[in-house]
DNA sequence: AATTCCCGCCACGGG
DNA sequence: CCCGTGGCGGGAATT
């Protein structure tokens, strides 16, 4: 039955407008798909029913998980001809079917050979959509071209050395820092009708990048697996793949791993070409990151998910780790985490993991991955970072949680009830925090819940060593955000993964531990004990809209002596520190 | 109307 | 010149 509807919705949907209009015969119609209509659609076919039928109507929610039986058949009948829509063509069901065809860790000994032509054949596509899977199927080292028209497929296998290289260099090129100062002028534009110290912030951004010229990033390579064609860094192209590359860093060193577009897409021009015909080349970008995030969902690394926003909630992916990463991380956070639905990561783990494979890269033959002191580099990172961590008043990594749309809000508001935690954060694990913490945070006269989602108190729990105060991907949406004294801001709607809703955290082992961090954040001209904190806070700051220009302003008046004004200092320090509560487990 | 993103023209570079 | 690649943007489908 599907192949019917495949082969006739073509005729219908093109006959009306292109055939008469301007093009004439070149435009859509085109390319009968419905020439091969013979539709050997074997396989995955099922699959591909599936989540075409799912998506289009929307309306029968239950679909997926009850298809199976009764449901079934009463909405495919219905609507049963027009479930050809667009999604079935979709480049990431696409990806999906070609996934398909692949183990996720093939065995090396045998033959991995792809080939481009019997793909797009067998898979019944144009070979344009098999270049722009295998780009960024590349750029993930998954697979690497062995010759014309031939790659080779390693599937998952260097997918977390890759993962790791990519976040190295992202820290690098401080996309962090750069999607903050974005964010930050996309919030001030809004608020802003008066858009004038905007050109201060670029030029921040500019000092940022221009440090040694910030050389554009070249397709990053990974040591075994480099260069077969000698193509490979021939300069041009590779755009795809390198965007893609990028794309991914950004999620990688963003804390709650949150990236919306536009900012991306910011991010990735910026870095390019400085400044040019925006609008054009930014709409052309972000079909490019459609693109990409496409692939990157089937292969489950990233889902969709919204960011509240004033402006109504705005479209973003989130990275999500897969389980099998887990398994390679195990060792040391270990027992910690018991294995989760979705696996998250945990971030020092990965981080340290990073670091490993890194380092202990065996035939490290030449690593391409650019600057070799990238590695030394990146070390003295990881070294800072976990000094940092373990740091008893650590405000410093709690700042990763802050530097990005969600936390940002939740720094404005933050505050939930501040328990002084002894800075027991030290790497003495277990044994400190559990219990003797008060476990009744919002309590508090401001306690006021985050949307319609009351969070189990008992959820707080803590990460045992003193590693991160991060706040777990699947979490994040269960921490209660409370709005700080002032109270103008109005209730603010956090940020929230349905998904991780339905899965009740409850259900999954208490947690074992509390841990409670109280971290304040210093005004940006502040000269917090590292510039990275500063940064840092300063995002914090500017965190939501709303909060933010008041936030602004008295920071700024501060840092200017001019600005005798000479606000209250309490009321300052009342507004800028914060407590927040981390979860881990 | 805005967002998502499919389609395929056509340029580019290697053989 | 041919062919594999893949940049790029129109505009259709969806939301």
């Amino acid at each position: 039955c599907p192949s019917y509807q495949r082969s006739l919705r073509p005729n219908i949907a093109l006959t009306p407008l292109d055939n008469q209009i301007t093009m004439g015969p070149l435009a859509t119609p085109k390319k009968g798909r419905e020439v091969g209509s013979v539709d050997p659609w074997t396989p995955t076919s099922n699959l591909k029913m599936l989540i075409s039928a799912a998506s289009p109507e929307i309306r029968n929610r239950e679909k997926e998980l009850c298809m199976d039986n009764d449901g079934r058949d009463s909405l495919e009948s219905t609507q049963s001809e027009k479930m050809i829509s667009r999604k079935e063509k979709s480049l990431g069901l696409l990806c999906h079917k070609f996934l398909a065809r692949y183990p996720d860790y093939p065995n090396p000994a045998l033959n991995n050979d792809i080939c481009l032509d019997d793909v797009a054949t067998e898979l019944n596509v144009e070979r344009r959509r098999i270049y722009d899977i295998m780009n960024v199927l590349e750029s993930l080292h998954m697979v690497s071209r062995s010759a014309k028209n031939r790659y080779t497929w390693h599937g998952r296998t260097k997918l977390a050395e890759t993962l790791a290289i990519l976040k190295q260099v992202g820290e690098e090129h401080r996309y962090s820092q750069q999607m903050q100062q974005i964010r930050q002028r996309l919030v001030e534009k809004e608020f802003d009708f008066d858009g004038e110290e905007k050109e201060n912030e670029v030029a921040v951004v500019d000092l940022e990048n221009g440090e040694h010229g910030q050389k554009e990033l070249f397709f990053v390579e990974l040591p075994g697996v480099e260069f077969k064609a000698a193509s490979v860094n021939s300069r041009k192209d590779k755009s795809l793949r390198v965007m893609s590359q990028k794309f991914v860093m950004l999620f990688l060193v963003s804390n709650p791993r949150v990236v919306s577009l536009d900012v991306a897409a910011k991010i990735l021009i910026g870095e390019d070409q400085a400044a040019d015909q925006d609008k054009n080349k930014f709409k052309t970008k972000v079909r490019r990151l459609y693109d990409i995030a496409n692939v990157l969902r089937s292969l489950k690394l990233i889902e969709k998910v919204h960011v509240a926003e004033e402006r109504g909630r705005k479209p973003a992916f989130e990275w999500v780790e897969l389980p099998e990463n887990l398994a390679l991380n195990s060792e040391n956070t270990s027992t910690a985490c018991p294995p989760r639905k979705k696996g998250v990561l945990e971030p020092r783990a990965s981080a340290d993991n990073c670091a490993k494979n890194l380092f202990s890269s065996p035939g490290t033959k030449r690593s391409f991955t650019r600057h070799p002191s990238l590695i030394k580099l990146a070390k003295s990172i990881q070294d800072d970072r976990r000094k940092i961590n373990s740091a008893p008043s650590s405000p410093v990594k709690s700042d990763s949680s802050v530097n990005s749309d969600f936390p940002n809000k939740m720094a404005q508001l933050a505050a939930i009830c501040k328990i002084e935690l002894d800075q027991e954060s030290l790497p003495t694990p277990t044994s400190v925090e559990p219990s003797h913490i008060p476990l009744q945070p919002p309590t508090q006269e401001q306690a006021v819940n985050t949307t319609a989602n009351p969070i189990p108190h008992a959820l707080l729990a803590a990460q045992p060593s003193g590693s991160v105060a991060y706040i777990p991907a699947q979490c994040s949406p269960l921490i209660p955000v409370l709005l700080p004294q002032q109270r103008g801001s109005g209730p603010y709607a956090v940020y929230l993964n349905p998904s991780s809703l339905r899965s009740n955290p409850l259900a999954r082992p208490q947690p074992t531990s509390l841990a409670v961090r109280s971290m304040t954040f210093e005004d940006k001209t502040g000269q917090s004990p590292n510039g990275q904190s500063a940064a840092k806070s300063h995002t914090a700051a500017d965190a939501s809209p709303l909060g933010v220009k008041r936030l602004r302003s008295e920071l700024a008046s501060e840092g200017s002596p001019s600005k005798a004004k000479r606000s209250d200092p309490t009321f300052k320090v009342r507004k800028l520190k914060c407590a927040i509560y981390v979860i881990i487990w």
